[in-house]
RNA sequence: GUGGGCGUAGCGUAGCGGUUAACGCGUCAGGUUGUGGCCCUGAAGAUCGAGGGUUCGAUCCCCUCCGCCCACCCCA
């Protein structure tokens, strides 16, 4: 068993009965991508380790520890994509995007890789649905961007979710902050956790996010970024708050929420479930990265994404009772038993199947038992009988599976029309 | 990377320091002459996660590793 290969650690198989939820999810963005007139992209599974290391920002988790990075045959240093925006950005510049009409909305669906310590909804490779809005720094843009993935959600029939918002401000002003915010913990810093402590050098906005009781007093009364927001930003997050409230669309101010990416500007989000404390709970999030297509060598332009993790949907779904239907099973199944019948079923079959019914083939070593209640389970709702008996009389037998069993016999050439007409009769 | 819990056939479970490791579901095959769903019978299927140690003897005790789960960190 343990002997045998497993999948690696942190990913996992998608098994047939799962495929419904990856299908509804997929449906669901082709639909709201297509009313909110994004367009696909698909970029590489690996790209330049450097693309991630100065777009994410090298002292990110996601860069410092959590990236697949590896040297090919040729010496250069790739890495697995750990998140979409840097790479749709290096695409955006690479194919001269900033000459399409803008702003360019993209989406894209793309396996991600981090090299994390998996648990429950997290995993070193999961799928992620992601938008990019590129070329526009209108707040209204941003609004639209978190009315789509509301309207996501919605459409997939989860509940009880909940915006949070919050704006983080441009950098020159967010450095002033972040003084301002080091010097109210600075007395206290001998108090904090260790953590904070790090946090206090590292990355000041996470001081905000500790979930430690000891610096818990320390957060109510710390200063609140969105509470100082330089007048330009202040008013894009209002004339955001303003565009959620006229789409209807609940949202809460988030003070404390900080992304972990070096990039971002202005406005930051997250849809989490209003009653889960389970720390892996956010299903989407993204914000603002107006700097970014400059740190990647491109002329100054604004942009806005995030990003949707496929797996926390589904367990999301799950958590809502939401059951997608299943995907077509065969509706006719053809039993044949007998050397002399293999020809006949294999025709009725490719017959069957140009008349556009799912059919599936019995097989014919095994007895009509065997392969009746093969035909039974696979759910299909007419079987054809094929004996050696029948194939002589040039007949089959076309047979109802859903009520008490009735059957006739009809000749080989008309048993996808017969077929048909029984199926057609069940409405 | 840190801390804690767990790991018995495909799935869900039982079990005990000592004869052939049990049950349900599932799978396969039968239940008279060529026919499903219910029911009955039978069979296959587990080196008891892997490796090492303690012991006369370990699935059950100890160590290491692997994996899963939970929390932290962080994130989708």
């Amino acid at each position: 068993m343990s002997s045998r290969f497993q999948a690696p650690r942190g990913t996992q198989d998608v098994l047939p009965a799962m495929q419904p939820y990856w299908s509804a999810i997929n449906d669901a963005i082709l639909a709201v991508t297509r009313l909110y007139g994004y367009r696909r992209i698909d970029t590489p599974i690996f790209e330049a380790a450097a693309l991630f290391e100065k777009g994410s920002g090298d002292t990110t988790d996601i860069v410092e520890k959590e990236m697949y990075v590896f040297t090919d045959r040729g010496g250069e240093a790739l890495a697995l994509t750990p998140e979409a925006t840097p790479a749709i950005c290096r695409a955006y510049l690479e194919h001269g995007m900033g000459s399409w009409p803008q702003p360019v909305r993209l989406y894209t669906t793309h396996p991600m890789f981090r090299y994390d310590r998996p648990q429950k909804g997290r995993y070193r490779q999961h799928t992620q649905f992601d938008c990019e809005v590129l070329g526009s720094g209108d707040p209204l843009v941003d609004a639209e961007l978190i009315g789509l993935l509301w309207d996501l959600y919605r459409r997939l029939g989860l509940k009880g979710l909940q915006v949070r918002l919050s704006s983080i401000d441009d950098p020159g002003p967010r450095r002033a902050y972040v003084d301002r915010l080091k010097e109210y913990y600075r007395p206290f810093l001998g108090d904090l956790s260790e953590d904070s402590r790090r946090r206090f050098e590292r990355n000041p906005l996470r001081l905000l996010d500790s979930k430690d009781d000891r610096d818990a007093p320390y957060k109510s009364d710390a200063p609140k970024l969105v509470d100082h927001l330089s007048p330009p930003a202040a008013a894009h997050h209002e004339a955001v708050t303003a565009a959620l409230a006229a789409l209807d669309i609940p949202f809460v101010i988030d003070p404390l929420l900080v992304r972990g990416l070096d990039y971002y500007n202005r406005t930051v989000f997250e849809i989490v479930p209003v009653e889960d404390e389970r720390a892996q709970s956010t299903i989407g999030g993204g914000g603002r990265y107006d700097g970014l297509m400059e740190i990647l060598g491109g002329p100054p332009t604004p942009g806005i994404g995030f990003g949707c993790g496929f797996e926390r949907v589904i367990l999301e779904m799950q958590k809502n009772g939401v059951e997608p239907a299943e995907g077509p099973q065969a509706s006719v199944f053809v039993v044949h038993r007998g050397a002399a019948t293999a020809a006949a079923a294999l025709r009725a079959v490719a017959a069957l199947r140009a008349a556009g019914l799912p059919a599936l083939p019995g097989e014919g070593e095994r007895s009509f038992k065997s392969q009746m209640r093969s035909a039974d389970a696979s759910g299909a709702r007419v079987a054809i009988i094929l004996g050696e008996d029948e194939v002589a009389r040039g007949t089959a037998i076309v047979k109802d599976l859903r009520g008490e069993g009735g059957q006739r016999e009809v000749p080989l050439g008309e048993v996808a029309a017969a077929a048909e007409s029984l199926l057609a009769s069940f409405g």
